[in-house]
RNA sequence: GGGCGAUUAACUCAGCGGGAGAGUGCCUCCCUUACAAGGAGGAAGUCGGCGGUUCAAAUCCGUCAUCGCCCA
């Protein structure tokens, strides 16, 4: 058995470990085994542009952890890793290089551009992937995927085309989120709103004819003064007396004197501005409901780089914050600015970019996605889809039932191109075809065809992830064994881009099956101070700085440790260090266990052969039970923390310590067949001890249990080439352990030890210094209990002698405790500040006696006996007695002091 | 405007009907051959305010306040 190094090195373990992994196939899911349902998680898939942050790494930890939990059962399981081919980020990364380069991709064409990012993708593409594997994601990377696979491209297509036939995708001329800066159409949903302050101006714009009040002008309201360029008509409400006398009259459009009507609609709000509106229907949807409704001309004034158009008259060709400025100014100047108020107003952004987007009109695809709805909300409701916190499901119904149109054409060279070609002949009545194959002449007329310029967006495709990497339209066998699959993990924020359009793709698509069952909504990563971490804000942090750092188990059991259902985390690094240190203690336990074994050792079951060995085991087969539970339901934070007090505190604190007694004793030269069974005995059970727990730990902390745990002396049947496959310990295969009555016994033991160091602390006795310890027990049968435990007194609190009785006396000179419920003195001839310990001792009495005080006004309480459950009134009874036992064990105390 | 979440020790957070917890930080002591990335002991909280339900409320309900997020 090699040594150990006396520190965990994360650096020197975790590639090795990473490549056996590789190396065994472990991650790779073999034949398919029928008749056990599999396990299978389709990762959700990163852009092929992305490095890891910190959203990532607490979203394939949560995953790894799941993943590697049941596969431990034994179940067949598969996580499906792969990229997005990111539409947007990859064009604009590769037309950064380009422009670097001096050209652009208008230079190059639209093949060559494409042909720029493939190139783009094979050199820069597996970053991320590398990174997983850093992390220890246990992904399956022999069958890495990409949206723009030759298949996947197949499934991309075959879905448009199935709605297309099916009516569901239609082209129109809509107001969309124009991006200018991308120079593509957003749908609603990659458009981020942020509250930014500016003005409201008011605006006259004069009746053409005098109305017969005499009034000769109607003052408008607008957060877009530039907009005005585009007015077509003037609205007010119909039952809005104001302006009752002008509806049907001319308005002279000021700086063009384009003239407009003004019209009466009910969309308008009379208690908003002036009650009356400028419509301009090319650049605000709800002006271009107006517009449709009462017949008005639809101006555009804005080209797609955001410069005002030729309908814009002498603004032509001005930036539309330049042309805002200048119409201001103009307008003031012409005596028609009335008012200027400082208004704050919602504006959106590109998600991507952050370029503030265009409401613009212009031909586009769009899916009607009511249809598609109704039987994804059905799949949540009836429960075959749940959601982890479930609260999210409210949002998700909220966004279903008010879903609007998808806007779904991206006017970029990067991504699927829409499979529709056009025949242009005028005596053709075939105009627009969708195909599966590319289409050289018409089907109808036989004349040259144009296939449409756009490609879909990214969402498009990835909303098929979690059955098109299954091979589908293809009806494969590991479609038909994987899917559905079992869990899909995300952060809140992609609940709509993807969760509810996979959901609804996935029904359509595959039989009315539900993609998934479980999803998984976990925290949002934060900085220190509760802002979103940004690299181009600097406020990012990277993980794999963290994992040079602190270890990818560190990092990962960090994560994990702040992974609850209510918070979002506020992420700084401290609070690695104690996972960090964590891996450390888990290290130096093992080498403890190890140097401990000797040449000699026979691996062998465990055995109960003193209380501390049943005490240790029932808390593990607690701990199984917990972590087997708590990971089930996903319960990330709960587990880690159980496993970090169970190991820590229980395990070595306590049980380690405890077993040296054992240890040195059978290891000595004059060492009785007695003595050498019982360093046996605590041999097998701190390996076996030692062996549950690295198997629970191991889904968080893959790396180092894993190198730990092949070195252990196991049992052939306990064997397995690597931990990742070993067996998950069963929490019901354990309960044969629990064990009460060792539970309370050692607890009770562990008190007195814990007072008896306190004495020692408090007044500063060196350890070497010997001290004899007298315990006053309450009844006869606690004397054989603790007798059966003075060794380990003696061993952990430092003490020559113990003895113990109900009619124990206080030794003079001394010092006592209570501890659970039982007075424990120390003498101390000269040692000890009496006054001091006076003190020290009313306030505890004083606490004590409170709490007394508290018990007893609830025991008086004849409602609570009457009412509360009968095992809660026994209870209160015990703590009574208890409480008062230490109550009265004070009170002594502090006579005796007092004297 | 609608909805969701948070408010507990100096800091970051668990707990979510029956004796206030952890990590970090702080104080004291200790390099005791598993671990100083450690060990032992300790100080520290009217669980945001106010009402209500209950025998019993940090925990359930209502309300207010503050902060954050989502949708419109």
């Amino acid at each position: 058995m090699s040594e150990l190094p006396k520190a965990y090195d994360p650096k020197a373990v975790e590639g090795p470990v990473f490549a056996s992994w590789t190396e065994g196939r472990y991650f790779e899911q073999h034949p398919l085994a029928n008749g056990v349902r599999p396990f299978s998680v389709a990762i959700p898939p990163p852009n092929v542009t992305g490095s890891l942050h910190m959203g990532h790494a607490l979203n394939n930890t949560i995953q790894d952890v799941v993943v590697r939990r049941v596969r431990m059962t034994g179940r067949p399981t598969r996580w499906v890793v792969g990229t997005d081919h990111a539409g947007i980020a990859t064009q604009n990364k590769v037309e950064q290089k380009l422009a670097a380069e001096g050209t652009s991709r208008h230079d190059l064409g639209r093949d060559a551009f494409v042909e720029a990012c493939w190139e783009w993708r094979r050199e820069h593409g597996s970053t991320i992937i590398t990174q997983l594997k850093a992390m220890g994601c246990s992904c399956d990377y022999s069958d890495e995927w990409f949206t723009m696979d030759p298949t996947y491209q197949e499934a991309v297509r075959k879905v448009f085309v199935d709605w297309y036939e099916a009516g569901l995708i239609y082209r129109g001329k809509r107001i969309i989120n124009w991006c200018p800066r991308c120079s593509t159409a957003l749908s609603d949903i990659e458009v981020e709103h942020e509250d930014l302050d500016s003005n409201l101006w008011h605006f006259r714009y004069p009746l053409a004819e005098p109305a017969a009040d005499g009034r000769d002008h109607v003052v408008v309201a607008t957060t877009r003064p530039e907009t005005m360029l585009g007015d077509t008509c003037v609205a007010v409400h119909p039952d809005d007396d104001r302006y009752r006398d002008i509806v049907g009259a001319t308005v002279v459009l000021p700086l063009l004197g384009r003239e407009i009507p003004v019209v009466a609609d009910s969309y308008v709000d009379p208690s908003f501005g002036t009650g009356a509106v400028k419509v301009t229907p090319a650049h605000d949807p709800n002006d271009f409901e107006i517009a449709e409704r009462h017949g008005c001309a639809k101006v555009n004034i804005m080209n797609a780089d955001a410069t005002i158009s030729e309908e814009g008259g002498p603004y032509a060709g001005l930036d539309r914050y330049e042309a805002r400025r200048r119409i201001v100014a103009d307008m003031e100047a012409a005596g028609l600015l009335a008012d200027t108020d400082p208004h704050v107003h919602s504006v959106g952004h590109c998600y991507r970019c952050h370029t503030t987007i265009e409401p613009w009109l212009s031909d586009q695809w769009f899916v009607d996605m009511q249809p598609l709805a109704a039987p994804a909300i059905e799949a949540v409701r009836d429960g075959r889809v749940t959601f982890h916190p479930k609260r999210w499901e409210n949002v998700y119904y909220h966004w279903m039932e008010n879903i609007r149109d998808w806007c779904i054409s991206r006017q970029l060279w990067w991504g699927h191109r829409i499979p529709v070609f056009y025949c242009d002949a005028p005596e053709c009545d075939t105009s627009a075809v969708a195909s599966m194959t590319d289409l050289a002449e018409c089907p109808a007329c036989g004349g040259p065809v144009r296939q449409d310029e756009d490609v879909l967006d990214t969402w498009f495709s990835s909303q098929l992830w979690p059955f098109a990497t299954f091979g589908w339209p293809e009806h494969t066998p590991e479609l038909d064994y994987f899917y559905p699959t079992s869990v899909l993990s995300t952060a809140r924020d992609i609940l709509f881009l993807w969760v509810a359009r996979m959901i609804m793709s996935g029904m359509y698509c595959v039989d009315d099956k539900i993609p998934f069952d479980d999803v998984i909504i976990h925290p949002t990563v934060f900085n220190a101070e509760g802002k979103r971490m940004s690299k181009s804000l600097g406020t990012g942090i990277d993980p794999l700085d963290l994992m040079e750092k602190y270890g990818a188990d560190g990092m990962r059991f960090g994560l994990m440790l702040q992974t609850t259902g209510s918070q979002d985390i506020r992420f700084s690094e401290e609070k690695l260090l104690s996972s960090r240190n964590f891996a450390n203690k888990i290290w130096n336990a093992s080498r403890f266990v190890f140097m401990n074994l000797g040449e000699d050792y026979e691996p062998g079951p465990p055995e109960v052969a003193t209380v501390a060995d049943a005490w240790i085991l029932s808390r593990l087969a607690g701990l199984a039970a917990t972590v087997d539970e708590g990971l089930a339901t996903y319960q990330f934070g709960e587990v880690a923390r159980a496993l970090y007090e169970f190991f820590w505190s229980e395990f070595c604190d306590w049980y380690i310590e405890l077993s040296k007694i054992r240890l040195t004793a059978g290891a000595r030269g004059d060492a009785t067949a007695d003595d050498r069974a019982a360093r046996l005995a605590a041999q097998r059970n701190l390996v076996f001890v030692l062996d549950t727990a690295l198997r629970l730990l191991h889904p968080m902390m893959p790396f180092v249990t894993e190198e730990i745990w092949r070195r252990l002396p196991l049992d052939e049947a306990e064997r397995a080439p690597s931990l990742m496959v070993a067996a998950w310990p069963n929490p019901a295969g354990l309960t044969g352990y629990l064990d009460e009555g060792a539970e309370r016994s050692v607890s009770r033991m562990l008190e007195i030890v814990v007072a008896v160091r306190a004495v020692r602390a408090r007044y500063n006795i060196s350890p070497k210094q010997g001290l004899s310890v007298v315990i006053r027990t309450q009844a006869a049968t606690d004397d054989e209990m603790l007798a059966a435990e003075f060794g380990y007194v003696h061993a952990l609190a430092g003490i020559d002698s113990v003895s113990a009785g109900v009619d124990a006396v206080k030794p003079p000179h001394s010092v006592s405790s209570v501890a659970a419920g039982m007075e424990v003195y120390v003498p101390l001839e000269g040692i000890v500040d009496f006054d001091a310990e006076r003190a020290r001792v009313a306030k505890t009495l004083a606490s004590a006696a409170e709490d007394l005080a508290k018990v007893e006004r609830k025991l008086a309480n004849e409602g609570f006996l009457a009412k509360a459950a009968p095992e809660v009134v026994a209870k209160e009874r015990a703590k009574e007695a208890e409480l008062a036992e230490k109550v009265g064990a004070l009170r002594t105390q502090l006579d005796e002091l007092e004297g």
